[in-house]
DNA sequence: GTTAGCATGTAAGGAGTTACATGATTTT
DNA sequence: AAAATCATGTAACTCCTTACATGCTAAC
Protein backbone atom coordinates (compact mmCIF):
# COMPACT_ATOMS: atom_id res chain seq x y z
CA UNK A 1 0.00 0.00 0.00
CA UNK A 2 1.62 3.16 -1.06
CA UNK A 3 4.91 3.62 -1.52
CA UNK A 4 6.16 6.18 1.32
CA UNK A 5 9.93 5.27 -0.23
CA UNK A 6 11.44 9.06 -1.93
CA UNK A 7 9.41 11.10 0.52
CA UNK A 8 12.81 12.57 1.12
CA UNK A 9 13.37 12.88 -2.60
CA UNK A 10 10.67 14.54 -3.32
CA UNK A 11 10.68 17.21 0.07
CA UNK A 12 14.53 17.41 -1.33
CA UNK A 13 13.36 18.20 -4.84
CA UNK A 14 11.08 20.63 -3.73
CA UNK A 15 13.09 22.73 -1.31
CA UNK A 16 15.78 23.05 -3.18
CA UNK A 17 13.28 24.16 -6.21
CA UNK A 18 12.80 27.03 -4.02
CA UNK A 19 17.13 27.53 -4.27
CA UNK A 20 20.01 26.03 -3.48
CA UNK A 21 20.83 24.47 -0.04
CA UNK A 22 23.13 22.81 1.61
CA UNK A 23 22.61 19.49 3.81
CA UNK A 24 22.38 20.64 7.15
CA UNK A 25 20.41 23.47 6.23
CA UNK A 26 18.19 20.98 4.24
CA UNK A 27 17.66 18.65 7.27
CA UNK A 28 16.60 21.66 9.76
CA UNK A 29 13.76 22.82 6.82
CA UNK A 30 12.80 18.82 6.43
CA UNK A 31 12.32 18.69 10.72
CA UNK A 32 9.85 21.88 10.44
CA UNK A 33 8.33 20.66 7.88
CA UNK A 34 7.30 17.35 8.84
CA UNK A 35 8.98 17.29 11.65
CA UNK A 36 5.27 16.56 13.28
CA UNK A 37 6.40 13.92 14.90
CA UNK A 38 10.60 11.95 14.77
CA UNK A 39 13.03 14.29 13.37
CA UNK A 40 15.23 13.10 10.23
CA UNK A 41 18.37 11.77 11.13
CA UNK A 42 21.55 12.45 8.98
CA UNK A 43 22.06 9.00 8.32
CA UNK A 44 19.18 8.96 5.89
CA UNK A 45 19.44 12.51 4.75
CA UNK A 46 22.98 12.25 3.37
CA UNK A 47 22.34 8.79 1.63
CA UNK A 48 19.91 10.20 0.26
CA UNK A 49 21.39 13.37 -1.49
CA UNK A 50 24.15 11.12 -2.36
CA UNK A 51 22.28 8.72 -4.05
CA UNK A 52 19.91 11.58 -5.91
CA UNK A 53 23.74 13.15 -7.17
CA UNK A 54 24.49 9.50 -8.62
CA UNK A 55 20.98 9.79 -10.19
CA UNK A 56 21.61 13.33 -11.35
CA UNK A 57 18.77 14.80 -9.97
CA UNK A 58 21.09 17.49 -8.27
CA UNK A 59 24.75 18.65 -8.47
CA UNK A 60 27.26 20.51 -6.26
CA UNK A 61 27.00 24.26 -6.59
CA UNK A 62 30.56 25.48 -7.58
CA UNK A 63 31.78 27.81 -4.67
CA UNK A 64 30.81 31.26 -6.39
CA UNK A 65 30.24 33.67 -4.02
CA UNK A 66 32.66 32.91 -1.28
CA UNK A 67 29.53 33.76 1.73
CA UNK A 68 30.88 31.43 4.22
CA UNK A 69 33.87 30.20 4.98
CA UNK A 70 32.76 27.11 5.91
CA UNK A 71 33.25 23.49 4.74
CA UNK A 72 30.13 22.91 3.38
CA UNK A 73 28.51 21.60 0.36
CA UNK A 74 26.02 23.57 -1.65
CA UNK A 75 22.93 21.81 -3.33
CA UNK A 76 20.77 22.81 -6.52
CA UNK A 77 18.75 20.90 -9.09
CA UNK A 78 19.89 19.73 -12.36
CA UNK A 79 17.42 19.99 -15.62
CA UNK A 80 16.48 16.38 -15.05
CA UNK A 81 15.92 16.95 -10.90
CA UNK A 82 13.45 19.97 -12.02
CA UNK A 83 11.96 17.84 -14.48
CA UNK A 84 11.39 15.13 -12.36
CA UNK A 85 10.39 17.50 -9.65
CA UNK A 86 7.21 18.44 -11.76
CA UNK A 87 6.84 15.28 -13.00
CA UNK A 88 5.81 13.49 -9.14
CA UNK A 89 4.11 16.92 -8.63
CA UNK A 90 1.62 16.13 -11.02
CA UNK A 91 1.00 13.00 -10.25
CA UNK A 92 -2.52 12.15 -9.62
CA UNK A 93 -3.16 8.84 -7.36
CA UNK A 94 -2.79 7.23 -4.08
CA UNK A 95 1.06 7.91 -4.29
CA UNK A 96 -0.18 11.55 -3.52
CA UNK A 97 -2.83 11.31 -1.21
CA UNK A 98 -1.26 8.72 1.53
CA UNK A 99 -0.86 10.28 4.39
CA UNK A 100 3.16 10.94 4.35
CA UNK A 101 3.20 12.19 0.66
CA UNK A 102 0.14 14.31 1.22
CA UNK A 103 2.28 16.90 3.37
CA UNK A 104 4.87 17.36 1.11
CA UNK A 105 2.59 17.67 -1.87
CA UNK A 106 0.40 20.29 -0.24
CA UNK A 107 3.84 22.17 1.27
CA UNK A 108 4.36 22.33 -2.23
CA UNK A 109 1.31 23.24 -4.36
CA UNK A 110 2.15 26.14 -5.33
CA UNK A 111 4.56 24.59 -8.18
CA UNK A 112 1.17 23.10 -10.00
CA UNK A 113 -2.10 23.73 -11.15
CA UNK A 114 -5.05 24.36 -9.69
CA UNK A 115 -6.81 21.00 -11.49
CA UNK A 116 -3.99 19.21 -10.04
CA UNK A 117 -4.39 20.50 -6.74
CA UNK A 118 -8.07 19.79 -7.03
CA UNK A 119 -7.86 16.31 -7.87
CA UNK A 120 -4.75 15.57 -5.11
CA UNK A 121 -7.15 17.14 -2.37
CA UNK A 122 -10.45 15.45 -3.13
CA UNK A 123 -8.43 12.08 -3.51
CA UNK A 124 -7.05 12.83 -0.02
CA UNK A 125 -10.60 14.04 1.30
CA UNK A 126 -12.15 10.46 -0.17
CA UNK A 127 -9.56 8.41 1.30
CA UNK A 128 -10.15 10.23 4.88
CA UNK A 129 -13.78 9.04 4.37
CA UNK A 130 -13.20 5.91 3.45
CA UNK A 131 -11.18 5.68 6.31
CA UNK A 132 -14.07 6.97 8.61
CA UNK A 133 -16.56 4.42 6.77
CA UNK A 134 -14.65 1.25 7.15
CA UNK A 135 -14.16 2.32 11.55
CA UNK A 136 -18.07 2.79 11.70
CA UNK A 137 -18.57 -0.02 9.80
CA UNK A 138 -16.34 -2.05 11.69
CA UNK A 139 -17.21 -0.63 15.04
CA UNK A 140 -21.09 -1.92 14.49
CA UNK A 141 -20.16 -5.74 14.32
CA UNK A 142 -17.46 -5.75 16.97
CA UNK A 143 -19.52 -3.47 19.36
CA UNK A 144 -20.18 -4.82 22.90
CA UNK A 145 -18.20 -3.91 26.00
CA UNK A 146 -16.10 -1.60 25.03
CA UNK A 147 -13.52 -0.28 26.95
CA UNK A 148 -13.72 3.23 28.54
CA UNK A 149 -9.98 4.54 27.23
CA UNK A 150 -10.76 2.44 24.12
CA UNK A 151 -13.72 4.08 23.60
CA UNK A 152 -12.52 7.74 24.30
CA UNK A 153 -9.12 6.94 21.94
CA UNK A 154 -11.70 5.99 19.43
CA UNK A 155 -13.95 9.10 19.54
CA UNK A 156 -10.79 11.57 19.73
CA UNK A 157 -9.45 9.40 16.83
CA UNK A 158 -12.63 10.02 14.50
CA UNK A 159 -13.01 13.34 15.79
CA UNK A 160 -9.92 14.57 14.48
CA UNK A 161 -10.10 12.71 11.17
CA UNK A 162 -13.80 14.53 10.61
CA UNK A 163 -11.49 17.64 10.78
CA UNK A 164 -9.27 17.28 8.59
CA UNK A 165 -12.20 16.07 6.32
CA UNK A 166 -13.78 19.72 6.88
CA UNK A 167 -10.52 21.51 6.41
CA UNK A 168 -10.03 20.08 3.11
CA UNK A 169 -13.73 20.93 1.96
CA UNK A 170 -12.66 24.33 2.69
CA UNK A 171 -9.24 24.25 0.66
CA UNK A 172 -11.41 22.76 -2.12
CA UNK A 173 -14.02 25.57 -2.13
CA UNK A 174 -11.44 28.26 -2.11
CA UNK A 175 -9.55 26.40 -4.67
CA UNK A 176 -13.03 26.23 -6.68
CA UNK A 177 -13.44 30.12 -5.57
CA UNK A 178 -16.92 29.13 -4.16
CA UNK A 179 -17.51 31.17 -0.59
CA UNK A 180 -16.23 28.57 2.03
CA UNK A 181 -18.84 25.55 3.42
CA UNK A 182 -20.81 23.34 1.70
CA UNK A 183 -20.50 19.63 1.20
CA UNK A 184 -22.12 19.17 4.47
CA UNK A 185 -20.54 19.88 7.28
CA UNK A 186 -21.49 22.34 9.12
CA UNK A 187 -20.52 23.10 13.08
CA UNK A 188 -19.61 26.36 12.63
CA UNK A 189 -21.02 29.16 10.53
CA UNK A 190 -18.00 31.46 9.89
CA UNK A 191 -14.65 30.01 10.22
CA UNK A 192 -11.10 32.41 9.48
CA UNK A 193 -9.26 29.40 9.42
CA UNK A 194 -8.93 27.63 6.01
CA UNK A 195 -7.08 31.01 4.29
CA UNK A 196 -7.89 32.69 0.91
CA UNK A 197 -5.93 30.24 -0.88
CA UNK A 198 -6.46 31.72 -4.37
CA UNK A 199 -4.74 30.21 -7.00
CA UNK A 200 -1.88 32.24 -8.79
CA UNK B 1 16.16 3.01 25.15
CA UNK B 2 13.67 4.83 23.18
CA UNK B 3 13.08 2.12 21.31
CA UNK B 4 9.61 2.25 19.10
CA UNK B 5 9.68 -1.35 18.29
CA UNK B 6 7.60 -3.75 20.39
CA UNK B 7 4.87 -1.01 19.41
CA UNK B 8 3.14 -4.42 17.94
CA UNK B 9 4.33 -6.66 20.83
CA UNK B 10 2.81 -4.36 23.86
CA UNK B 11 -0.74 -3.83 21.27
CA UNK B 12 -0.15 -8.04 21.07
CA UNK B 13 0.22 -8.42 24.93
CA UNK B 14 -2.44 -6.05 25.87
CA UNK B 15 -5.35 -7.46 23.13
CA UNK B 16 -4.45 -11.02 24.87
CA UNK B 17 -4.62 -9.40 28.18
CA UNK B 18 -8.29 -9.11 27.47
CA UNK B 19 -8.74 -12.71 26.40
CA UNK B 20 -7.33 -15.40 23.97
CA UNK B 21 -7.49 -14.97 20.18
CA UNK B 22 -5.92 -15.74 17.56
CA UNK B 23 -3.55 -13.86 14.48
CA UNK B 24 -6.23 -13.18 12.15
CA UNK B 25 -8.03 -11.83 14.33
CA UNK B 26 -5.53 -10.07 16.50
CA UNK B 27 -4.34 -8.69 13.00
CA UNK B 28 -8.11 -6.83 12.34
CA UNK B 29 -7.61 -5.84 15.85
CA UNK B 30 -4.74 -3.75 15.71
CA UNK B 31 -5.99 -2.17 12.57
CA UNK B 32 -8.73 -0.98 14.24
CA UNK B 33 -6.83 0.34 17.10
CA UNK B 34 -3.88 1.96 15.79
CA UNK B 35 -5.34 1.42 11.85
CA UNK B 36 -5.52 5.74 11.80
CA UNK B 37 -2.74 5.29 8.69
CA UNK B 38 -1.45 2.22 7.38
CA UNK B 39 -2.47 -1.61 7.86
CA UNK B 40 -0.35 -3.63 9.64
CA UNK B 41 0.79 -6.74 7.29
CA UNK B 42 0.91 -10.72 8.18
CA UNK B 43 4.50 -10.44 7.32
CA UNK B 44 4.95 -8.33 10.39
CA UNK B 45 1.96 -9.92 12.71
CA UNK B 46 2.95 -13.63 12.15
CA UNK B 47 7.46 -13.01 12.93
CA UNK B 48 6.36 -10.82 15.98
CA UNK B 49 3.93 -13.66 17.27
CA UNK B 50 6.57 -16.67 16.92
CA UNK B 51 9.15 -13.94 18.51
CA UNK B 52 6.93 -13.80 21.50
CA UNK B 53 6.28 -17.74 21.76
CA UNK B 54 10.06 -18.45 21.26
CA UNK B 55 10.57 -15.59 24.83
CA UNK B 56 7.94 -17.48 26.46
CA UNK B 57 5.37 -14.48 26.61
CA UNK B 58 2.29 -16.21 25.06
CA UNK B 59 1.44 -19.52 24.50
CA UNK B 60 -0.54 -21.69 22.36
CA UNK B 61 -4.33 -22.30 23.24
CA UNK B 62 -5.10 -26.63 23.11
CA UNK B 63 -7.41 -27.21 21.49
CA UNK B 64 -10.02 -27.35 24.57
CA UNK B 65 -13.68 -26.16 22.77
CA UNK B 66 -13.72 -27.26 19.39
CA UNK B 67 -16.10 -24.63 18.73
CA UNK B 68 -14.80 -24.42 14.87
CA UNK B 69 -13.35 -26.61 12.60
CA UNK B 70 -11.34 -24.19 10.96
CA UNK B 71 -7.20 -24.61 11.73
CA UNK B 72 -6.16 -21.64 13.43
CA UNK B 73 -3.94 -21.42 16.37
CA UNK B 74 -5.32 -19.33 19.07
CA UNK B 75 -2.83 -17.75 21.55
CA UNK B 76 -3.04 -16.56 25.33
CA UNK B 77 -0.63 -14.99 27.43
CA UNK B 78 1.67 -16.63 30.03
CA UNK B 79 1.89 -15.68 33.31
CA UNK B 80 5.45 -13.86 32.39
CA UNK B 81 3.53 -12.25 29.29
CA UNK B 82 1.25 -10.99 31.69
CA UNK B 83 4.09 -9.75 34.23
CA UNK B 84 5.81 -8.20 30.67
CA UNK B 85 3.12 -5.97 30.14
CA UNK B 86 2.63 -5.12 33.52
CA UNK B 87 5.95 -3.71 33.42
CA UNK B 88 5.20 -2.15 30.04
CA UNK B 89 2.51 -0.36 31.01
CA UNK B 90 4.25 0.90 34.44
CA UNK B 91 7.13 2.65 32.50
CA UNK B 92 6.65 6.25 32.49
CA UNK B 93 9.23 7.99 30.08
CA UNK B 94 9.65 9.07 26.76
CA UNK B 95 9.07 5.75 25.69
CA UNK B 96 5.58 5.74 26.74
CA UNK B 97 4.20 9.36 25.36
CA UNK B 98 6.04 9.47 21.94
CA UNK B 99 3.76 9.39 18.71
CA UNK B 100 3.53 6.00 18.33
CA UNK B 101 3.76 4.44 21.93
CA UNK B 102 0.74 6.89 23.53
CA UNK B 103 -1.78 5.72 21.70
CA UNK B 104 -1.60 2.31 22.83
CA UNK B 105 -0.53 3.25 25.96
CA UNK B 106 -3.70 4.86 26.50
CA UNK B 107 -5.88 2.14 25.20
CA UNK B 108 -4.90 -0.20 28.12
CA UNK B 109 -4.99 2.63 30.54
CA UNK B 110 -7.42 0.80 32.33
CA UNK B 111 -4.78 -1.68 33.13
CA UNK B 112 -2.58 0.74 35.42
CA UNK B 113 -3.29 2.95 38.38
CA UNK B 114 -4.08 7.01 38.10
CA UNK B 115 -0.62 7.77 39.20
CA UNK B 116 0.94 6.45 35.64
CA UNK B 117 -2.03 7.60 33.76
CA UNK B 118 -1.39 11.13 35.18
CA UNK B 119 2.02 10.68 34.54
CA UNK B 120 1.92 9.49 30.97
CA UNK B 121 -0.71 12.21 29.83
CA UNK B 122 1.72 15.22 31.51
CA UNK B 123 4.35 13.53 29.89
CA UNK B 124 2.90 13.90 26.08
CA UNK B 125 1.37 17.03 27.08
CA UNK B 126 5.11 18.91 27.93
CA UNK B 127 6.18 17.06 24.58
CA UNK B 128 3.57 18.07 22.70
CA UNK B 129 4.00 21.72 23.97
CA UNK B 130 7.49 21.55 23.42
CA UNK B 131 7.33 20.63 20.26
CA UNK B 132 4.89 23.84 19.26
CA UNK B 133 7.60 26.08 21.13
CA UNK B 134 10.61 24.70 18.93
CA UNK B 135 8.26 25.38 16.01
CA UNK B 136 7.15 28.79 17.03
CA UNK B 137 11.07 29.69 17.76
CA UNK B 138 12.18 28.91 14.34
CA UNK B 139 9.63 30.33 12.46
CA UNK B 140 10.20 33.50 14.64
CA UNK B 141 13.94 32.90 12.76
CA UNK B 142 13.52 31.60 9.26
CA UNK B 143 10.04 33.38 8.23
CA UNK B 144 10.61 35.67 5.76
CA UNK B 145 8.47 35.04 2.23
CA UNK B 146 6.20 32.36 3.16
CA UNK B 147 4.49 30.19 0.63
CA UNK B 148 1.23 30.40 0.56
CA UNK B 149 0.58 26.77 1.27
CA UNK B 150 3.46 25.97 3.28
CA UNK B 151 1.78 28.66 5.69
CA UNK B 152 -1.63 27.26 5.77
CA UNK B 153 -0.12 23.49 6.56
CA UNK B 154 1.83 25.06 9.11
CA UNK B 155 -1.47 26.90 10.53
CA UNK B 156 -3.38 23.55 10.29
CA UNK B 157 -0.56 21.76 12.23
CA UNK B 158 -0.40 23.92 14.92
CA UNK B 159 -3.55 24.33 15.24
CA UNK B 160 -4.09 20.34 15.50
CA UNK B 161 -1.10 19.86 18.16
CA UNK B 162 -3.28 22.66 20.21
CA UNK B 163 -6.20 20.58 19.85
CA UNK B 164 -4.65 17.57 21.42
CA UNK B 165 -3.11 19.45 23.82
CA UNK B 166 -6.74 20.71 25.08
CA UNK B 167 -7.62 17.13 24.64
CA UNK B 168 -5.08 15.75 27.06
CA UNK B 169 -5.72 18.83 29.55
CA UNK B 170 -9.67 17.64 29.94
CA UNK B 171 -8.42 13.75 29.84
CA UNK B 172 -5.64 14.97 32.68
CA UNK B 173 -8.18 16.90 35.16
CA UNK B 174 -10.99 14.34 34.58
CA UNK B 175 -8.89 12.18 36.23
CA UNK B 176 -8.22 14.13 38.96
CA UNK B 177 -11.64 14.36 38.88
CA UNK B 178 -12.12 18.31 38.90
CA UNK B 179 -14.37 20.06 36.48
CA UNK B 180 -13.02 20.50 33.18
CA UNK B 181 -10.83 23.49 33.04
CA UNK B 182 -8.13 24.92 31.17
CA UNK B 183 -4.80 24.68 31.66
CA UNK B 184 -2.59 26.39 29.77
CA UNK B 185 -3.78 25.82 25.84
CA UNK B 186 -5.06 28.16 23.25
CA UNK B 187 -2.87 30.63 21.70
CA UNK B 188 0.16 30.94 24.66
CA UNK B 189 3.38 32.10 23.44
CA UNK B 190 5.66 29.81 25.17
CA UNK B 191 4.43 28.20 28.18
CA UNK B 192 6.84 24.56 29.63
CA UNK B 193 3.56 23.62 30.58
CA UNK B 194 3.25 22.08 34.06
CA UNK B 195 4.62 18.24 34.47
CA UNK B 196 7.62 17.75 36.69
CA UNK B 197 7.74 14.41 34.71
CA UNK B 198 11.14 13.17 35.82
CA UNK B 199 12.71 9.91 34.53
CA UNK B 200 15.77 8.46 32.45
C1' DG C 1 -18.49 -25.12 -8.46
C1' DT C 2 -16.52 -20.97 -8.00
C1' DT C 3 -15.77 -16.76 -5.69
C1' DA C 4 -14.95 -14.38 -1.39
C1' DG C 5 -13.15 -14.33 2.90
C1' DC C 6 -10.71 -16.92 6.62
C1' DA C 7 -6.19 -18.38 8.17
C1' DT C 8 -1.13 -18.94 8.33
C1' DG C 9 3.09 -18.36 6.92
C1' DT C 10 8.19 -17.13 4.30
C1' DA C 11 11.80 -14.44 1.59
C1' DA C 12 13.65 -10.39 -0.14
C1' DG C 13 14.31 -5.95 0.34
C1' DG C 14 13.46 -0.78 1.33
C1' DA C 15 13.62 3.08 4.29
C1' DG C 16 15.21 5.03 8.09
C1' DT C 17 17.35 5.00 12.96
C1' DT C 18 21.24 4.71 16.18
C1' DA C 19 25.68 4.95 17.18
C1' DC C 20 29.92 5.97 15.66
C1' DA C 21 33.49 9.21 13.74
C1' DT C 22 35.46 13.69 12.56
C1' DG C 23 36.45 18.33 12.42
C1' DA C 24 35.52 23.57 11.76
C1' DT C 25 33.59 27.90 13.61
C1' DT C 26 31.17 30.77 16.63
C1' DT C 27 29.84 32.16 21.12
C1' DT C 28 30.55 32.61 26.04
C1' DA D 1 39.80 28.01 26.56
C1' DA D 2 35.62 25.60 26.71
C1' DA D 3 31.11 24.80 25.09
C1' DA D 4 27.76 25.02 21.67
C1' DT D 5 26.48 24.47 17.24
C1' DC D 6 27.60 23.98 12.47
C1' DA D 7 28.68 20.49 9.10
C1' DT D 8 29.40 15.93 6.89
C1' DG D 9 29.56 11.41 6.73
C1' DT D 10 29.54 5.64 7.51
C1' DA D 11 28.16 0.90 9.30
C1' DA D 12 25.19 -2.00 11.53
C1' DC D 13 20.85 -2.91 12.56
C1' DT D 14 15.65 -2.89 13.16
C1' DC D 15 11.24 -2.72 11.77
C1' DC D 16 8.11 -3.26 8.56
C1' DT D 17 6.23 -3.86 3.73
C1' DT D 18 5.66 -6.33 -0.58
C1' DA D 19 5.13 -10.23 -2.89
C1' DC D 20 4.82 -14.85 -2.83
C1' DA D 21 2.81 -19.37 -1.40
C1' DT D 22 -0.72 -22.44 0.57
C1' DG D 23 -5.05 -24.29 1.79
C1' DC D 24 -9.55 -24.34 4.22
C1' DT D 25 -14.61 -22.99 4.55
C1' DA D 26 -18.82 -20.34 3.75
C1' DA D 27 -21.85 -18.41 0.63
C1' DC D 28 -23.88 -17.58 -3.84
Amino acid sequence: MARRGDTIELAVLGLLHEGPMHGYELRKRLNLMLGWGRLLSYGSLYPALKKMLRGSLISEVGATAVTSRRQRITYQLTDAGRAEFERLMSEVGPAAWEDDNFDIRFRFFSSTDMEIRLRVLEGRRSRLQERLDRVQRELAMTQKEVDRYAAELQRHGVESVEREVRWLSELINAERGTPTDQTGSQTSPTRPSAAPVTND
